[in-house]
DNA sequence: CTGAAAGCGCTAACAC
DNA sequence: GTGTTAGCGCTTTCAG
């Protein structure tokens, strides 16, 4: 790694300022002198450093930091590819993070890569340390704050309302006829958006008279296990239950097996609902009943309006992108 | 984002040297000095740069690539768990590309991600262009190539035999009696890890006497409806399978859910063994037959692996690791 | 169309 | 314990 512009401009016999012209693909220079000092880089091996670049020009990377919750969740697997698409086509790289559900993690992930510089950056959520925002809004650098819906948000959002998710479902599931409903919960209180569903969820029960039976907030991974786990504690401290919502689909289809082991009727005795809608709930005997995000494009859309943001173009601060409940054989 | 070490230090009296000094935690000044600067550092806001450390001192950043066949892999969200984990404990950044099993991607990505300088590059799988390779061993930086084994690594390896997968998995249903043995795979051929699976899969029932009867390779992304759609192609062909191998554990549960729709009897009338070992595989009210494999230690043996070589403390070249064929009640 | 000069913010090396 | 000097590789600005 040791040819610079320096080098090849000796060797073209060109200035440095005339070979970093050519090699940006710029103008003002002759196609004889362009082929020739395309041809000098290419024998020396030239990889051109961005870490100069970015440095000596403006202060400004093609860097794009992104933080998310977990990395092993499947959704946000999704997300992370409709970002990593939209950013690489751009010309941009991705620098991710995990702050395991915890926005002190998230400030301290946010303090290293706000070092490097990043052209912007995309945080999941809408709640963060009063330190992480005072931060970003002193750097003035682009952030969308996706995930979670927002109307003030420190720059830009892309998101849906988790509380009308829950409220949603809930509304469902009264008209379906249920009338004893339970909730199992992972993470504890550290999803403050699983919260917010949960929130939504309980309060449509309310309002319509039939108020929430019981939860379950488990302490673990929203995975299949938990849920299966979740479901047998849940009725072990209450049986008299006709749906129980769960706080993802992992979740979700976890109860399933519980209650097909136990000899449980889904739906007949029990209702199940999920969330996320993630592929294998569409293909369960009983397709579940679950609330389908569309992860992707919130990605492709939080990757777009920072760019454009870059661009200088302009830009919704604030985009809604709808969910979509749909009703399955289980609930 | 304004004050840099200048700014602190006229404020605190002192010289760049010393703030630079006291802010990267070293030694040579006053405890005086040092709470002084602290203080005048914290009131300025200031944030340090780390494009021009990385630039101005050696030209290694703390900056580490990682390069996935695809963000969308519940396997590889659990390698890069492990990765980001072992790296952001030690005071590195996660870059972070998806090559969509394509060397020509990983080749365009490789040259993005080298020009930042980074400290050390994950990459997956054992087939590279020649010029990735070439441009990698010239830049003389650290590189671990994960999940399929190599004997001769570009620099390090970290994995396991995706052929002895499947040898394994081929001779474990013949043991349990299965003769007549059908393939389903996703992909096509872009999949080299999946191939070779078929490949120790193939081998091993041929040299048995009892040759893979029929296989069904689709294009799509392996996921659960490939899986359902993918046994209803392979059945379609051919009725005459006692057992059928699946790319994937998604895969294997889409063709599980397809087999109870048709009531077929798993494993009676027909055998299911998946691959990958995802969670949801042991709790199906018959667990699937599969090979778990450990992928958050993965991700954390070769973020270390590449640490260790940083730091110039000695570490294998090769590290296998163990993969696991757990007989479930599906095959 | 091309080149020279200046400087980005930081750190290594050396001087005091 | 602290300061000075030099320079990393590039781009911006301005001059020709």
């Amino acid at each position: 790694m040791k040819a610079n512009l320096e080098d090849i401009a000796k060797a073209a016999g060109v200035s440095k300022m005339t070979v970093s012209r050519v090699l940006r693909g710029g103008t003002g220079f002759s196609d004889d002198t362009r082929d020739r000092v395309r041809k000098v880089a290419e024998s020396l091996g030239y990889v051109p450093n961005k870490l100069a670049a970015a440095f000596g020009a403006d202060q400004a990377s093609t860097l794009v930091g992104m933080c998310v919750p977990r990395l092993t969740s499947g959704l946000f697997g999704q997300v992370l590819d409709g970002v990593d698409r939209a950013l690489s086509r751009l010309g941009y790289q991705l620098i991710i993070g995990a702050n395991n559900h915890s926005t002190e993690e998230e400030e301290a992930w946010v303090r290293q890569i706000v070092s490097w510089r990043p052209a912007g950056l995309i945080l999941s959520g809408r709640t963060h340390q009063p330190g992480t925002v005072d931060l970003l809004r002193q750097a003035g650098m682009p952030v969308v704050e996706i995930w979670d819906l927002t109307t003030s948000p420190i720059d830009m959002s892309v998101g849906f309302s988790h509380v009308d998710c829950g409220a949603e479902m809930g509304q469902h599931l009264l008209r379906r006829g249920r009338r004893r409903a339970g909730y199992v919960g992972a993470l504890a209180r550290a999803d403050v958006m699983g919260q917010a569903r949960l929130d939504g969820f309980r309060a449509a029960l309310a309002e319509a008279g039939h108020p929430l039976v019981a939860s379950e907030l488990l302490l673990d991974m929203p995975g299949f296990y938990a849920g299966l786990y979740g479901l047998e504690t849940l009725l072990s401290r209450t049986r008299d239950l006709d749906v129980v919502y769960f706080h993802n689909d992992e979740m979700a289809i976890g109860g399933l097996a519980y209650a097909q082991a136990r000899g449980i009727r889904v739906p007949e005795d029990l209702g199940i609902a999920g969330w996320g809608g993630m592929e294998a709930a569409s293909i369960l005997p009983r397709r579940l009943t679950t609330t389908v995000v569309p992860t992707t494009a919130i990605g492709k859309a939080a990757a777009e309006a920072l760019v454009a943001r870059l661009k200088g173009e302009p830009g919704q601060d604030v985009t809604v992108v709808p969910t979509r409940l749909v009703p399955g054989e289980t609930g």
